[in-house]
DNA sequence: ACACAAATACAAAACGTTTTGCAAAGGACA
DNA sequence: TGTCCTTTGCAAAACGTTTTGTATTTGTGT
């Protein structure tokens, strides 16, 4: 087992000094080498299978080239695994490493979580609500980058990531609109929530745009969950004049919704149509015929938080930004023009 | 903002020198110091929100107190998402943390981060397969204390853990036969992997022990998604004898299970019973009646595997074990006695 | 009181880098 | 050939800990 290769060995290996390693390897202060003298340097250093030692070199220069990333909630859906990627994928793009720690709702846990970060001497972190809500930072983290994803914060003080609720809703109304619904019922969320009120809003607007009136029967609250997606979709779809469409506010919903015109022997999407947001993947592709439904855009909120946090490091000062990402439609078989 | 507390800090501010101080937080050579020193200057170090630098005192120790968690693929299921919660409570309870890399199925790229893993000096690794293979370990890993997780060695040199397949089908199995079930259907998976083949001796394992017999014509095979469970299922319900309950390969598969037997006019339970594997909530749940299944153990293996490394790193040389976590069943609605 | 042992505190070195301030070597011009 | 400037290489300090070897204090027995 070769004895372990640090600058030390590649500056004798290559008969220099150790500055002289450093200098050629970090190309940034390079006008003290030659060129020949770097390539050469360089060319050893992979022969020996030299790698830094970061723990050194972060604490020589204060940066520890980690990044954190705190999240209340990562099982039960895959949305946080999305979120992870899409993050780990930009750190290591740029050098960096993600370290991930979660405490459900435990806010004591996670401060002594946020206090290991620390320690480590994260040089940022995003700070992930999975359930996009208003949220105030913990304050053990002022003065460290910092990104929310999936909430803001009141005071916009800090940079934020949410999928745009609003847009989402209408591009899924407009998907209904565009087979040729003209009535369209909506089964959103009780609780409150930025989603549910920009999916209200969303909805709303999508009609107005195109001249449809709302008719108030055809809006439904339910729990957010395939039961109650069941049964406001069959209180919706026994009505005289039911909608010919549903805009369900969640994937699961939208699975009750199935439930529920399959109880009521209509047919999908030749009876009714449907479509819901989310693009669970285990549940849109499962449902038959496939659910259309509105991609919400965890991998891309994941890189868009880094992404803004190296910016924030290497560029210190820049004002805090909020965004909305966009959410795709993703088309499946759950939408047709509507019964004649 | 208060300049950044150290040691030294800690020291001058308690009136003793920095040797004292150390020595009085890590009591491991705590017989150097007097008990009331040893007090005070803990005091002193909460007060002034002391937290010790583990970029230094990981250098001085070697031992980053931080461990790698390399997985093939994060999304898509929530099964990574538990996995990574268990590795990262487990290592929290014993102050380490978790980096997480991931690189799809991108060989080169798996071996870049692991390389940037190494760079910080992990002091162990847990290398996680999410379609449980038999898996060779990348060679870096070598002198790396490893476990792998839902995956083995040929060699059995190195720990790992899995689910224990053939137990969780005879678990599915036996609550179908509690339930007075005699002809009981198989949907297995196609692919050749570890999971088909432990499911299919538990399945013929339960049967064997109740002393039933097999019948060839109720074990089928489908590609192990919802539509194949479909199909399979529509299959085997339209025989003259039909199974009266259905074991099927995953959750997944038994949706497709649940729209067979819709489409056939067939009440769960009341005249088929159908479980699956993998207690998938957002699929389990949400079916209608809730699908009874076993649940894979997703987050006990992260803990299991993270103790283990520690275990490992604090008593070097301890001898690879190889486990196989039990997987309990979880009762929804979707088993009841055989139709009269 | 004295010597000696036990208990406690301290200074300094080390971990593997980066970077600054200097020294040496090399080249050009007079 | 000598001086000066440029180019290149080196030694040493620093980052924040832990730990060893040693000095100091305290206490005990005679």
């Amino acid at each position: 087992m070769a004895t372990k290769v640090g600058i030390r060995e590649v500056a004798k290996a290559a008969g220099v000094s150790v500055t002289t390693v450093s200098h050629a390897l970090n190309d940034a202060t390079s006008f003290r080498v030659k060129a020949e003298t770097q390539q050469l340097v360089r060319d050893v250093a992979k022969d020996l299978g030299y790698a830094p030692n970061r723990l050194a070199s972060g604490l020589r220069n204060q940066r520890s080239q980690i990044l954190g990333l705190v999240s209340d909630e990562i099982t039960t859906t895959p949305f946080a695994g999305a979120m992870i990627r899409g993050a780990q994928d930009a750190a290591y793009q740029r050098g960096y490493v993600v370290m991930v720690v979660n405490s459900g709702l435990d806010s004591e846990l996670e401060t002594r979580e946020i206090s290991m970060l620390q320690q480590h001497q994260v040089d940022g972190v995003v700070y992930a609500r999975m359930y996009h809500q208003n949220a105030r930072l913990p304050t053990e983290l002022a003065g460290l980058p910092t990104v929310l994803l999936d909430a803001v914060t009141d005071d916009g003080a800090i940079s934020s990531v949410v999928p745009d609720e609003v847009g989402a809703a209408e591009t899924a109304v407009d998907a209904l609109i565009r087979a040729g619904h003209t009535r369209i019922g909506m089964i959103n969320n009780v609780d409150d929530i930025p989603a549910t009120h920009g999916r209200r809003t969303g909805f709303l607007n999508a009609l107005r745009r195109h001249g449809l009136e709302h008719d108030p029967r055809h809006f439904v609250i339910a729990t957010a969950h395939t039961q109650g997606g069941r049964e406001a979709a069959l209180d919706l779809l026994a009505q005289p004049d039911r909608p010919t469409a549903l805009f369900c506010f969640s994937d699961r919903v939208a699975m009750g919704a199935y439930q529920a015109a399959m109880a009521l022997g209509l047919r999908i999407p030749e009876d009714v149509s449907i479509v819901g947001i989310d693009n669970l993947e285990i549940i849109a592709d499962a449902l038959w015929p496939g659910l259309t439904t509105v991609a919400l855009p965890h991998y891309d909120m994941g890189r868009w938080a880094v992404d803004r946090i190296l910016d924030d490091i290497e560029n210190p000062g820049t004002p805090a930004v909020q965004t909305q990402l966009a959410c795709p439609l993703i088309e499946r078989g759950s939408v047709g023009p509507p019964p004649a």
